[in-house]
DNA sequence: CGATTGCTTGATACCTCTCAACCCAGGTGG
DNA sequence: CCACCTGGGTTGAGAGGTATCAAGCAATCG
């Protein structure tokens, strides 16, 4: 078990995070000693029941955390951006496979040594507690998408977390290809294309290429989403 | 529509340490400072939005934690049972609403003063580290499921969850109604009470009356949710 | 009793999955 | 340069599953 010290200061997050998210460390946060890697696109960064020894920072680029079932069908629990920590487990090993989505570069923590750091340091405790509570939220919205009942308005809802999260608020640079997007929201490849297709017909949204996306009509896309 | 019971009227009770399901007490735990109150039957703890002053602490019966959309529908997040604690939020308010699903009593307290006593105790903040842990696990667990595209496939994992935390493992005592099963698995009624019947015809379930569920053939509900 | 509530069952429409074909851009090699 | 291949994406047709609307049933309650 971690030994966290005063972790309840309430801190505010980067939740809607418009970009805010990457000044995290600077003083008294996670210790620089990590190492930097570079992961190419499509490799395993750690797999389901491997000994978490480690846990990363996401420098650069964009992480799947993923589990596989056992039909053969996959279930992406999130996709990490830039700024964001993940592997960073209670157990002794990790509950799911992280997987580069992009090439990525990354800051690996000993996860033993930080956790003594943080019963020493109560800015680093709170830190990585603000970590998880993020990763909470985070697994507590994806249900919510999941619960919406129409292929529609999981696609939307998805549309809509990722323009918050641009530059503009509405120009959507894609990283993951349909099949995560799919494996994402539960539904099949086809389906993500088709509702895509037909929410550029009705004008809501354009797709100049495959990968980008720009939100036309923000006000239908939350509709959607109700 | 549910006739919601009009005064949520909490009379306090002998501090009975009742039910306490697992997690430590003892020395160093929850102070047993909190009020205790008891809830009738679908009444309202907290709403989404208010002022997160308390959390709580489940001694007895059952909650759903929820969030009402725009289209009318309902999402729980959550069923809340036995020794289960929930609403500590990090902002201000609560991002959920708590309804009673049977009677419950349950313990208050103020979230600041724990807060300030969990600065100084290394036990509690853990514990209190643990229930938030708890709460993303089960968050996430939850999307998997919802990530599941069949009917029969949700409502095997609901009920092979629900027979793990039964006493034999085997025989459930539902305290929530179809309409709550529906709205936790983004399923409609119909669909749920369906699937249980088929279930039962297929023998892997018994259902002497509506509420109570023994389940026949456990590797068959594995099966479904592969 | 009649009314209400929770649950089940039936019929039909709609939506998503499945299987399949096709398109397009990029890469490779003759 | 072009033929060919490949992978990602789109589109189509049909089957299957779930939502919807509706009726029926049992238990509870006034």
């Amino acid at each position: 078990m971690p030994s966290f010290g005063p972790a309840f200061a309430p801190r505010s997050l980067p939740q809607g995070n418009a970009g805010d998210a990457r000044s995290a460390n600077s003083e008294g946060g996670l210790p620089a000693t990590g190492k930097v890697l570079l992961v190419p696109q499509d490799a395993e960064i750690y797999g389901e029941g491997d000994a978490a020894v480690l846990f990363y920072k996401l420098v650069r680029g964009v992480v799947r955390t993923c589990k596989f079932l056992n039909n053969g069908r996959r279930h992406i629990e999130a996709f990490q951006r830039e700024g964001d920590v993940f592997g960073f487990e209670v157990g002794a090993s990790y509950r799911l496979t992280a997987e580069a989505v992009s090439d990525c570069s990354l800051i690996a923590y000993r996860r033993k040594g930080v956790e003594q750091l943080a019963a020493a340091s109560e800015v680093l405790s709170q830190q990585l507690y603000g970590y998880f509570v993020q990763g909470m939220t985070r697994a507590q919205e994806h249900a919510l998408i999941l619960g919406r009942r129409s292929a529609i308005g999981r696609v939307g809802a998805f549309l809509q977390g990722a323009a918050q999260q641009s530059q503009d608020g509405r120009t959507i640079s894609l990283a993951m290809d349909r099949r995560d997007i799919a494996d994402y929201l539960g539904l099949t490849i086809e389906t993500v294309s088709r509702t895509l297709s037909q929410l550029e017909r009705d004008g809501v949204i354009a797709i100049p290429v495959s990968r980008q996306i720009r939100v036309q009509k923000a006000t239908r896309l939350s509709d959607l989403a109700a």
